[in-house]
DNA sequence: CGGCTTTGACCAGCGC
DNA sequence: GCGCTGGTCAAAGCCG
């Protein structure tokens, strides 16, 4: 089940055809019924209203207040399916993390076949971190970090050239390379919040979508998360393991990014899931996502269009 | 002036 | 052994 796609046509459908109305850029050719709606606003706003015009947008609203209704039973559907999607790759997780460990000595060998472990489960965070105590310590320092890989997907606005992802953590670039297998560049960053953390991140722009940036983290931040102490509230993250987690929803289409990274191996030794199953958890993965939809402006848009909508419909209809 | 970014050079792993 | 490639270093420049 690809929900990703699936709710990033579905949902612009709304996002864009409110744009029209604000007189807003249109992503070409992203939605049909952007093209739909807009001559009938344009008409609104240039016309006084005739009967006719009056009855097509009446029926206009109604479908797009029957889309949105719709659209959010499918929201909640793929809440309910991730849920369970989650709890079945945890299953997985649990049951092949013995094999996947079992990585070359050399050290791209070792790279490759986390990729591709990553690449399979984007969502899943540190897979490997579930490993036995005996062979953490066997391994040298430099390779338990290694193991402790995740990736994050976000998508930023359509201009932004920028590779840097707000994940709360302070940043430093110390360098930049063109790969082969991706025409955009490749960021690299280190954590410079504290000088001996060994957090290096890793930025590059997916090569199906450009608008959606691709961080992949290595290793594990031995320091609070920023926010928790600097500036609590700042940013949309939250800390789980190694890495943030995020839910950010952009512009363009809202994506949905999810780290399931473990707990730190040295304070949960005991459980061997990560706790993102508790009612607390979701709860808050929840209310990030609603917080998310709230501070898009293009979702804050749609819905006071949406309102207003039914507003002009209630008038309508007393007066008419 | 210190911290950060940029960018070319360098190094090491890998495949042929 | 050699070339390709990804990752890192470090000097120079920029900026607040």
């Amino acid at each position: 089940m690809d929900y990703s796609s699936w709710v990033d046509t579905s949902l612009d459908l709304n996002i864009s055809s409110i744009r029209v109305k604000s007189e807003a850029p249109v992503d070409a050719g992203r939605s049909g019924m952007a093209k739909e709606l807009k001559p009938t606003f344009m008409d609104f706003q240039t016309k006084p209203s005739s009967k006719e015009e009056t009855g097509a947008l009446v029926e206009e609203l109604n479908r797009v207040g029957e889309e949105n209704r719709k659209l959010t039973e499918m929201l909640t559907v793929m809440c309910e399916s991730y849920n369970v999607l989650r709890g079945q790759l945890m299953d997985y997780m649990s049951k092949n993390g013995e094999k996947d460990r079992l990585a070359p000595s050399k050290k791209r060998k070792s790279e490759s076949s986390h990729n591709n472990n990553n690449n399979n489960i984007a969502m899943n965070g540190n897979s490997e971190s579930s490993s036995t105590d005996e062979e953490s310590s066997k391994k040298p320092r430099e390779e338990i970090i290694k193991d402790k890989i995740s990736k994050a997907y976000v998508r930023t606005e359509a201009g932004d050239t920028s590779l840097t992802v707000k994940d709360g953590y302070q940043w430093r670039k110390y360098g930049q390379k063109v790969t082969r297998d991706n025409p955009c560049p490749r960021a690299y960053f280190k954590c410079s919040f504290a000088p001996s953390c060994p957090v290096k991140k890793k930025v590059q722009r997916s090569i199906d979508d450009q608008s959606v940036l691709v961080a992949t983290y290595e290793g594990e931040h031995n320091h609070p998360h920023p926010s928790m102490e600097a500036t609590p509230g700042s940013n949309r993250s939250l800390t789980l393991g190694s890495v943030p987690c995020t839910a950010s929803l952009a512009s363009s289409g809202p994506t949905i990014t999810l780290d399931l990274t473990k707990p730190k191996s040295s304070n949960d030794d005991k459980s061997s899931k990560p706790r993102t199953d508790t009612p607390e958890v979701q709860k808050f993965l929840v209310e990030q996502m609603a917080s998310s939809l709230t501070k898009d402006p293009n979702f804050t848009a749609a819905l006071v269009a949406a309102i207003s909508g039914r507003m002009f419909q209630q008038n309508n209809s007393e007066k008419w």
